[in-house]
RNA sequence: CGGGGAGUGGCGCAGCCUGGUAGCGCAUCUGUUUUGGGAACAGAGGGUCGCAGGUUCGAAUCCUGUCUCCCCGACCA
């Protein structure tokens, strides 16, 4: 993409609402734009970044073995009045009427319908296990919302729901979502802590949240140093049921649970830290197969309320989370799955004739190579470029002006560290493959 | 939902107390000079001062109402 077409609105200044890190960078390097509270129309970078982490999500879903499915934004309220929750869920679910006078509103969750639509098309414990997603627009009617897209009211969510014929079968597929979450966070470069957490409104025995470590996170978790060794950034690949076992055993909570009094953990190996809540998962049991009637027929014949979970991660959340993990005084730094693009190709010497034939076939080449190339082509003064460059953070940067083209050299700068090295035209593509 | 604050060109703000026909910085546009870390000079465009009433010869400014947004706290992916 070039830059002169783009359309990046970038802030010089600090909006004066955005109070933390993310908040702010994502509005000075045009990734969202605020349209009313808790209401943000993503830009076309931030939308490449959403687009990202979405799909890292769907791969390790994929993987885990649950199906995608897409349920509408909109539901009937009769199914949450069968359930109970209509009157329960309170002021925070946005209730809507059509034109038939018709109870309808905008889903929060989906544990209803997708309840229903099991009932509706399976009968036998046969088809079990079955664990559906889908990766949907939420809306939740926060009393304030803040922090940006961390805590707005409409935000991106993948919800899955798990059905079993029994609790030990539900705990496996618990456990597979709980591998699933630590290889989705893993691969988006972050460090996530699980913690044991209360299953709240939605109910159940058995529930984790994961946390990401980040200076201004929402919440305070208490942990053990122990659960460090497990290098949580790298548990890409396999995931032993002992590590499972381990990592869930270990004490980690957050601060209303922790009791330093009796707190099994001693003193010098407790870690204190604030985390952003990123996914949270739970096993509920059968508090909705009961009160629905979703019912399949065991083997010796009788009707067996299905034990279910449910699932959740914060996709358009995981934008601002990354950026609280991982930002510096000149802007966002993108961990590489998640930035919007690879490299940065930054043209110093727009306006001469020879560089911008250089720099221009370097793009060109990068691109019929495949990399995911924002060639800077504007006609701008050099600490512009470079400040918008380091701004919205892509990971690496080559920078090409007439003084390295003399030598047929550019810059490679890696974001993350500010460190520069010199590069020969010639191998700048293969260095991205 | 309790407490606090703010709405004035795209962004950040001043002006309001003490009414007199709107200003600054950044950004934008034009031109010239610049050009390796957010350049300089000259000029230009852009605002019914959130909205609705009221007071007044006259309201951004005073009064009443209303809407919106933000911040702190209690709750949530």
């Amino acid at each position: 993409m070039r830059l002169s077409q783009y359309f990046l609105p970038t802030l010089k200044e600090n909006p004066a609402e955005a109070k933390i890190a993310s908040h702010r960078l994502m509005l000075r390097a045009g990734l969202v734009r605020q349209t009313g509270s808790g209401l943000y129309i993503w830009l076309p970078l931030g939308l490449r970044v959403l687009k990202k982490i979405e799909n890292i999500v769907r791969e390790e879903q994929d993987r885990s073995g649950a199906q995608e499915i897409l349920m509408p934004t909109i539901q009937n309220a009769d199914l949450w009045k069968e359930s109970g929750r209509y009157e329960a869920y309170g002021k925070e679910m946005l209730r809507i009427t059509d034109r038939h006078g018709k109870e309808m509103l905008y889903g929060p969750t989906n544990e209803e319908m997708i309840t229903d639509l099991f009932r509706n098309n399976v009968q036998s414990y046969k088809d079990l296990p079955k664990n559906l997603y889908h990766i949907q627009w939420k809306f939740r009617d926060e009393v304030r919302p803040r922090y940006g897209v961390m805590r707005g009211r409409e935000f991106l969510m993948k919800d899955n729901y798990s059905f079993d014929i029994d609790k030990e079968a539900a705990k496996i597929s618990y456990d597979k979502m709980f591998v699933a979450y630590l290889k989705t966070f893993a691969r988006l470069g972050l460090v996530a802590i699980p913690v044991r957490a209360d299953t709240g409104a939605i109910g159940g025995e058995l529930s984790h949240e994961f946390q990401i470590l980040a200076a201004e996170g929402e919440s305070t978790i208490y942990y053990d140093k122990a659960i460090e060794s497990f290098d949580l950034k790298s548990l890409a690949e396999d995931i032993s049921p002992d590590i499972i076992q381990k990592l869930q055993s270990i004490y980690a909570v957050e601060e209303e649970k922790h009791d330093a009094d009796n707190c099994p953990v001693a003193k010098e190996n407790l870690r204190i830290a604030k985390g952003v809540e990123a996914g949270h998962i739970f096993n509920f049991g059968t508090k909705y197969s009961e009160v629905m009637n979703a019912k399949v027929s065991g083997s010796d014949g009788s009707m067996i309320a299905v034990e279910m979970g449910s699932y959740g991660i914060g996709v358009s959340r995981l934008v601002g989370a990354i950026i609280e993990a991982s930002n510096d005084e000149n802007g966002i730094i993108w961990p590489e799955a998640a930035a919007p693009y690879k490299v940065g190709l930054i043209n110093l010497g727009a306006k001469n004739e020879e560089c911008t034939e250089a720099c221009d076939a370097l793009y060109k080449k990068m691109q019929a190579a495949g990399i995911e190339v924002l060639y800077d082509d504007r006609k701008a003064g050099a600490g512009q470029k470079f400040a918008t460059m380091d701004l919205i953070g892509v990971p690496y940067q080559i920078i090409l002006g007439p003084r390295g083209l003399k030598n047929n050299s550019a810059e490679f700068k890696i974001r993350k560290t500010g460190e520069k090295t010199e590069i020969n035209l010639d191998e700048i593509v293969s260095k991205f493959i």
